[in-house]
DNA sequence: TTGACAAGATACCAAACGGTATCGTAATTA
DNA sequence: TAATTACGATACCGTTTGGTATCTTGTCAA
């Protein structure tokens, strides 16, 4: 299903897709209705709500002929893991760029 | 500048420069040695470094006639600040829910 | 100075992407 | 029943993207 990270980096990377899954945190919304918010057809609309589904960021619930598009909260979580890795390489480099500070000390005493 | 937060979407939607940035994160390199772990030649590998600096996710640092390559760590944060709005929904209750919505909102007026 | 090496720049190509137009289908409603 | 509504599916189009080939520039070493 959405084991993809990939699908989901995909689906984060089009300002129209962000701007409908803000919409999508304030409740369901219909395929018309987030159409009415976007200079683009219903058509266009409905690909991106593909690609977000792909992604595993939306779910769909069918009633009668309407289908309620609705956040997948946890399909976020395998990007923002990703990403969560890279932010201990803050402190790290600040450490490495200490060490390197600290050797080119040692090798200008040791110059000198 | 990694202001563009979409730049920064874009520069993660692809497997071979979130390999890359994996690799950085083990040191600086050249794109020559990026080259070696990649199926692809030195000039599709510097179009990856070009989108990730442009997505601010990199730096480059020039000595002689090599160029090396590293993490900027802090380039991830908006990417997963926007991300972590979505992890007050993870929770399905609905209470003071519009309270965030209308503040995030509000924040993203300013933003984009 | 000459040759080798690292990288930048550009033209070019196939594939993917964002979008429209248009069709068909199921469900509501007059 | 007939018309309308909400949606799905698909063919098509222009642009972007990922990649190669090729040429040029700058740097190091003999």
């Amino acid at each position: 299903m959405h084991q993809d990270i990939q699908n989901g980096f995909r689906a984060l990377a089009d300002p129209t897709r962000r701007d409908i899954l803000h919409r999508l945190a304030s409740g369901e919304h219909t395929i018309a209705q987030l159409t009415l918010h976007f200079d683009m057809t219903r058509a266009a609309v409905k690909k991106h709500l593909t690609v977000l589904s792909d992604g595993g960021l939306i779910t769909t619930r069918a009633v009668g002929r309407e289908r309620f598009n609705a956040l997948d909260p946890d399909g976020f979580a395998p990007m923002r893991d990703w990403i969560s890795f890279f932010d201990h390489f803050c402190d790290e480099q600040l450490t490495n760029l200490k060490d390197v500070i600290k050797n080119q000390n040692d090798k200008d005493q040791t110059n000198d």
